[in-house]
DNA sequence: GACGCCCGTTACAATTCGTTAGGATTGAGA
DNA sequence: TCTCAATCCTAACGAATTGTAACGGGCGTC
């Protein structure tokens, strides 16, 4: 396991030269640009843990930078801008960013700041379209998982849906609400009675005990809670 | 039931009626506090999505608090302070807090970064919850526990909460109406029968004697006790 | 068209948990 | 000690919620 790797986005040579030096003493790596197409270009060799964006770039418009990031990859934004408005504010927390640091700023709190998206994204999943739980590899691009035993079990599309929110967010109470709204039911339908029949026949692929089901826990009257512990590749 | 709770911490009356009414009007609830003790008290009960935690409290050390509060809750923590030094910001967000605002503050700034916070948190596996008492091992996140023979024994949601508060608050008298405000039900109405009864059936799981409980007393006119000695990991 | 698979719908079984009711227990006062 | 009302326990009931087998329409494949 190397040292977290933070990318430094700005066009400012003193403020890149600042936060390389304190964030490589604080014991990461580092790699600087000056230009959105040079660090977009190095995206793709490697990926950052972390991105320190500035809003005032030449040559892009750094809050669809900032969006894009934010939804292909993996990394926790911060924004680092000049403009102090509250409004510019918000929007770049809205648009994805995970923090927002306005310029002046002392190099310690950025890199305690940075620390902070460190911290939390050690349990955050990345993207990805394999993950593990308790024994079990579902590959979610074949429709197909592989139990502890090595038996193969495919599951339909719907049941991936499922099964993919519950991965993403393990030992957490879903209510039916929040169900219904990430697999796309309308609510208040009888659609409530669908969500049932997937969970119980995602259940049995499971190999679940009806009576005392390990991994999909059903809490009366609130939703349904994942157990197991989930790695995604 | 659905929307997220923010817990509110804060001395300052007007700060608190700002927050409030910001978070509101964003949809969220809302659970505003003026001392540590109250809001400790709160905690036992209810779990925030999110704090909001000043640090100049009268009667608490507010690092000392967000310390435990990282450690021991899910809840994602901001701090809320007027001291403006870079060390107290580094300091607050090693010991755990997710973010840092400086007073005077704009409340859509607030509100935008409590919505990041959350939206990290939906993808954060909550931290296990287990305590230890007497032989038993109570698994609430499984809805489980484990008896000093081996035993496993499930309990439903409602079992849970009355147990946890038990847990929460060992060898002390909780009276009836304390017990009926943290389980949520309306006082003064038949809910108390309510209330023995899972009592009553949290007891069987239990094992307890009814002529002679061992772990969960009645003390007549009062309320209960829960004896036993407890270790929450 | 016949077949097979996916998946929502339906119907009924099972579970949870508050309510009710009757009996047991407690403790104050005679 | 005895009496009695207040309090508490818990078996039984039932409404609400959830599980799941069975059914059937939609769609692709041969």
């Amino acid at each position: 396991m190397t040292e977290p790797l933070i990318a430094i986005l700005d066009d400012e040579p003193q403020i890149r030269l600042m936060l390389s030096e304190a964030l490589t003493e604080a014991g990461f790596r580092t790699a600087a640009f000056s230009r959105a197409t040079e660090f977009e270009a190095a995206l793709r060799n490697s990926a950052p843990d972390v991105c320190l964006v500035d809003l005032g770039l030449p040559d892009r418009d750094g809050l669809a930078l900032v969006h894009r990031l934010a939804l292909e990859s993996g990394a926790s934004i911060i924004i680092i801008s000049g403009r102090a408005q509250v409004q510019d504010r918000v929007t770049g927390l809205e648009l994805g960013a995970d923090d927002y640091i306005i310029k002046p700023f002392d190099p310690a709190e950025v890199v305690a700041r940075v620390r902070v998206r460190l911290r939390d994204a050690k349990t955050r999943p990345a993207q990805s379209e394999t993950a593990r739980f308790e024994g079990w590899t579902a590959y979610f691009d074949r429709y197909v998982m592989t139990s502890a035993q090595g038996e193969e079990v495919s599951f339909s599309h719907a049941e991936g849906e499922v099964l993919r929110l519950f991965l993403h967010s393990p030992k957490r109470l879903i209510s039916r609400q929040q169900m219904q709204e990430a697999l796309g039911g309308a609510a208040g339908e009888s659609f409530d009675r669908a969500m049932d029949v997937r969970i119980s026949r995602l259940r049995t692929k499971l190999k679940e005990d009806p009576k005392n089901p390990r991994l999909i826990k059903t809490i009366y009257g609130a939703g349904y809670i994942f157990l197991g512990d989930v790695k995604w590749d």
